[in-house]
DNA sequence: CGACATAATACTGTATCCATAATTACAGAG
DNA sequence: CTCTGTAATTATGGATACAGTATTATGTCG
């Protein structure tokens, strides 16, 4: 395996692993075989091995001791838990952006925001995804809480396990929309308290919405 | 070892290296020897290893590639990006606990309290720091979510890296059991809103007396 | 005398090997 | 026919051996 970066074997393993999880190429519930894994990837098992050990203080796996290594299976529970708790961080995270946010940050910001608003227009689900993921990451890092950003990261990892985004509902790409407008509305008035609001609430709303699609599950 | 539960080593090893730099017998920034402690711990340097890739995941250590595995220095932007956060999380906590609290809850919460306030008349501080710490914790189960409790727990580990910490500073004790006090009341009162924002300040006032000691660094 | 280059040493990272525990399948008995 | 116990197979956990790289020390040259 040919290793341009100065990173260990089992960072990059880990971070294969991750993607495959998110990806559900390896599904929740789904075993691990150490074995066929490693000889996949053309390594031994030791590196593979530490890399779980990563997942699992992640939360995307779990490790039963003798017993092997699962994909997590996320619980409605969790569900239930999660999003509120990243209602008010990335809230928070808004509020502080406004606050510290400078004129070029609004604007880039706002480049974001347009390049999400174009995604809505022309119906393109997985720009709009990805326009959605930058915006909010912008805004948390503006915030200028590494442990903040940190927390809500790790979160939102562990929100990837869930197979459906609740965009695919109709009606909520559009709504998901407007409560953008709304929070990119607050940056651009400098209102700090509006943009925590409205950035709380569209996590909860997002929360509903992806209720809506598996009432019971998740 | 004598191992009724099925515990693996490497956790087994994590735990007593947590231990150990909670302790400072390990010091922030040390190199952490694996051929050493392997010999040390009478064990080969495979579990061990297994437990840094845990201790890095929680950020108590720094995997530096090639390089070794060292562990963190907090900053003073850590404790400065922390305590809001904590103040946040367990201000949440306190209203939500509040709101699900039964009576008796709120009678155990009580016991707990009592016994801060004994340690606190004899100036036992270990024992006050004890009764904080399950006071704060039986919080924090109150609340019923187990994602925010994981959350304030991985950053309590962190701030746990500081060596002093700020009881022992004079008044602090006093004024930190007002607090308390306080918090005691709003939970009694039901009210959770106060309980909140007195949380939230109890927080924040620990925060500013850990500033006041080693203004600079921590 | 100082700086740079080269060599030696030591530690990290990876692979292979061994032991132990768990699961499954098969056989025997009730 | 079913249930239980034992044996065999397989996978996980731990140890040891090996390779590669980084750091440091020493020697030579400027």
């Amino acid at each position: 395996m040919t290793r341009i970066a100065p990173t260990a074997l089992y960072q990059e393993v880990a971070e294969r692993l991750r993607q495959r999880i998110f990806a559900h190429e390896l599904k929740p519930g789904d075993w691990i075989d150490e074995k066929k894994l490693a000889e996949q990837y053309g390594i031994s098992r030791t590196p593979l091995r530490e890399a779980l050990k990563v997942l699992a203080s992640e939360g995307l796996v779990d490790l039963k001791p003798r017993r092997g290594c699962y994909v997590i299976e996320i619980s409605r529970q969790d569900i239930d838990d999660i999003f509120p708790l990243m209602a008010m961080l990335e809230g928070r995270c808004a509020r502080d952006a406004v606050r510290r946010a400078k004129a070029g940050d609004i604007e880039a910001l706002n480049d974001i925001h347009e390049r999400l608003e174009s995604a809505a227009r022309d119906g393109r689900i997985d720009a709009f995804f990805e326009a959605n993921q930058e915006f909010h990451y912008r805004i948390q890092e503006l915030a200028g809480n590494r442990r903040l950003l940190a927390v809500i990261q790790d979160l939102r990892k562990v929100l990837k396990l869930c197979r459906l985004h609740s965009l695919s509902i109709e009606g909520r790409l559009q709504q998901s929309l407007e409560e953008h407008r709304a929070i990119m509305a607050a940056f651009k008035a400098g209102d700090a308290g509006k943009a925590e609001k409205m950035m709380h609430d569209h996590l909860l709303s997002g929360h509903e919405a992806l209720l809506k699609m598996d009432p019971k599950a998740a």
